[in-house]
DNA sequence: TCAGAACACTTGACATTATCAATTGTTTAC
DNA sequence: GTAAACAATTGATAATGTCAAGTGTTCTGA
């Protein structure tokens, strides 16, 4: 193992990039989730909500307590941005889906990411494509559970 | 502007590996501020803090209500973490500063991100400059207040 | 088979983080 | 030199987070 041995300060320098650009990233896709009436959080959950998802996946993902889920669910299920149903081979589960509105308030709130969009557009598609398979070849290893 | 006119489908994947890694590096910091007893708030502001900063300049960074940060940095203070100090040429401001401990404690949470600074050992030096290097130009316009 | 461990989710109690409105004290601007 | 603007705090309230306990379901192994 021994991970973090000696780290170079150019790795060190190049966490905290990491680091301030997720932060940007994250203050705009905040901003944009506030302007259409959502949390961070219900944002959040709306973006991982491609398909059926377990309350205990949703967890897992967030990184929080299962029974803090239910709270977050319950909200937006309330204002009909989310459906609870049960899982059809396991009745201890229930999946949650994205109502069609749930889906449509997600992707506006991506389209009006503008200060992440616009910081893309000033690489040339060569750029764009060298970054792409860089992170791409990052993403893996920084998926993992520590 | 129309910073958004018509993305690109590589665009687009672009901003979606953006986020899972800034999500994946916040799990991984996280998690390393929890097993020091750190929230994930608390950990933010003393990663933040490398000189004497405003009660109201964290606000901004943080994007919160500047009440918020008010109990934020009473517990901070209360653990000895950071120090109110007046500000010498505006009697309405108060600096935040972390003491030794503080500074000790995000030192070593920093360390411990070792999803993170794994990942990165599987760059070699020439695609760490790259990455270092898109990274930086990118930075500037993704710090632009929306 | 069937008793008990493990699991998914919920509830309740509580701490933390967030917002807003209002207050105090201190500049700044006119 | 007063009025507007500002920095920070307080108090009320909502959202998010943790943990412990409880219900119901599934899995495991003697």
């Amino acid at each position: 193992m021994s991970a973090t041995t000696s780290p170079t300060p150019a790795k060190l320098q190049l966490m905290e990039l990491l680091a301030a650009i997720g932060t940007a990233q994250w203050r705009d896709f905040a901003a944009a989730a506030a302007h259409h009436g959502l949390t961070s959080t219900q944002a959040k959950v709306l973006a991982q909500l491609n398909g059926p998802l377990p309350m205990r996946a949703l967890a897992t993902l967030l990184v929080c307590d299962a029974s803090n889920v239910t709270g977050i669910i319950d909200r937006l299920e309330a204002r009909s941005l989310v459906r609870r149903e049960p899982d059809p081979s396991d009745r201890r589960v229930k999946n949650v889906v994205a109502t069609d509105e749930g889906r449509d308030i997600i992707r506006r709130v991506r389209e009006e990411m503008q200060a992440t969009s616009g910081a893309l557009d000033t690489l040339d598609p060569a750029e764009s494509t060298t970054l792409y398979e860089l992170l791409a070849r990052l993403r893996p290893g920084m998926e993992k559970s520590a």
